[in-house]
RNA sequence: GGACGGGUGGGUGAGUGGCUAAAACCAGCAGACUGUAAAUCUGCCGCUCCUUGCGGGCUACGAAGGUUCGAAUCCUUCCCCGUCCA
């Protein structure tokens, strides 16, 4: 009886796993390793390794995740590494400067957020779960000293940010060079043959090579993805920039926030977070270059297919049509946050953590409800307009709740935030 | 170990005794315009209090002390970073 060919052919594999990638080191090797599988029937090892230096993933992260995503659905074994030891190291990375140490807490923590969220895209079943101080924890001060034999100074400061920072007199600190290498012998214990990474991550792939070459095993290849440019068009994603989408915001916040990129940026997301073919890409972006459709409603398109990949299809759904409803009709969104506050006999208000006096002034209000940074914050937007109460835009910033109303206010602080404040 | 240079607000970076909550630029925020895009324009941009006044208080120029009516600016000690020499 014939057995049922376990992985599709070659050609059809790559032209799957090739797309939105920036680079493949050497991909004739990739060619051959997938060969090479089809024939004995071995999954490929596929390393994703994150470092969990924050507890939420975005947008960014997703990226490369997807990549891996392909990987499994081609039939390859999905190794998700999490960097627990190596977090503590600190990648440097795109660094200008050297970054705090993590403490193992932090880490764990975030390991285990991070796991839940990643399993939004990968397949919990089919997915290996490493963490690195399993074995990274365990190596001996010998183990170290010989694995920094292997690799060069020279050739570890010709990496660009370990170069400029040297150029501006900016400290590096030993263990910096160490990063590399551990994630490198990372590769070398999990027997990786392909291992995954933005493009600025190429220096660690590629020493991952090196390094499984010096311990007599097949090289990995190294799969890079281009960098998601984050909601500014600028820069690249980042939460310390505040320019990302986080996988579990709320599907309006996560919608409103894809809107806002950059026109030009759009299609780069197409091609980097959703699931459209290269082709159905180039129509699309035809159809807009021709004005067949307008730019607004291919990002709309966009938004919808990011939010309902995270949140569900209703979600998104009701998300695109609140943003017609709120920017394009300029009405108040159908449901609003709502935050309830409760007066005590004495007339104070209180919400869950603190004590208000009975007609606090807006701004105080805003920034006990954390709505806004601080209290001088607050006021500034008041004072220049970005405060409307049920209707009415209150410009004075000694403006008091009123307490003659019915106990519900509909709150706009600016463009996009709205509140429902409710006293009882 | 020695010589020299440096540490300023989220970032870059001016300021060398009062006019400095600290220039300028970037980022950020609000408003106008719009498609919550981009570009542009205007304003704001430490925290806090009130009776919102060119009002009061507090905090801030690596840290701690000192000099002075007054210090980011002067002195002392310490910490940190870099360059060169060994």
């Amino acid at each position: 009886m014939k057995t049922e060919l376990k992985f599709k052919p070659v050609d059809e594999q790559l032209a799957y796993l090739k797309k939105g990638v920036s680079e493949i080191v050497p991909e004739a090797e990739l060619r051959t390793k997938l060969g090479k599988s089809l024939k004995t029937g071995k999954p490929l090892r596929v390393k994703l390794g994150v470092d969990p230096t924050a507890p939420d993933i975005h947008l960014g992260h997703t990226v490369v995740i997807r990549k891996l995503k392909h990987f499994q659905e081609m039939g390859h074994t999905a190794v998700f590494l999490i960097g627990d030891f190596t977090a503590m190291v600190g990648d440097p990375t795109g660094q200008s400067e050297t970054r705090p140490p993590l403490t193992r807490e932090q880490v764990n923590e975030n390991a285990q957020t991070y796991l839940e969220q990643v399993f939004r895209i990968l397949d919990r079943r089919k997915t290996e779960v490493r963490y690195n101080s399993e074995w990274l924890d365990k190596l001996s001060s010998y183990d170290i000293v010989r694995l920094c034999a292997k690799y060069r100074v020279a050739r570890m400061l010709e990496r660009e940010d370990f170069r400029t920072r040297l150029g501006n007199q900016q400290p590096i600190s030993v263990h910096e060079f160490l990063y590399p290498l551990l994630v490198a012998y990372d590769s070398v214990v999990l027997e990786a043959d392909v291992e995954l990474g933005a493009t600025e991550q190429k220096f660690n792939l590629l020493i991952g090579r090196e390094i499984q070459r010096e311990y007599n095993q097949e090289q990995q290849i190294a799969v890079m993805m281009p960098i998601l440019v984050g909601l500014d068009g600028q820069r690249k994603m980042s939460k310390s920039l505040g320019n990302y989408v986080g996988i579990t915001e709320p599907p309006q916040e996560m919608f409103g926030k894809m809107m806002s990129i950059p026109d030009e940026l759009m299609w780069s997301y197409y091609e980097l977070v959703t699931d459209r073919t290269p082709q159905e890409i180039a129509v699309l972006k035809q159809e807009v270059a021709n004005g067949k459709l307008h730019p607004m409603d291919a990002k709309m398109r966009l938004a919808e297919e990011v939010v309902s990949g995270f949140q569900g299809d209703d979600a998104a759904r009701k998300a695109a049509d609140n943003f017609q409803r709120v920017f394009r009709d300029r009405q108040a969104p159908a449901e609003m946050q709502e935050r309830r506050l409760r007066r005590r006999p004495d007339g104070s208000l209180v919400t869950e953590t603190q004590h208000i006096s009975a007609s606090p002034k807006w701004p105080q209000l805003l920034k006990y409800l954390s709505e806004v940074e601080s209290i001088s914050d607050g006021a500034r937007i008041v004072e220049q307009g970005g405060l409307e109460v049920n209707g009415k835009i209150i410009k004075d910033p000694t403006a008091r709740l009123n307490t003659q109303n019915d106990g519900t206010y509909e709150v706009r602080i600016g463009k996009k935030k709205f509140l429902r404040i409710v006293i009882e």
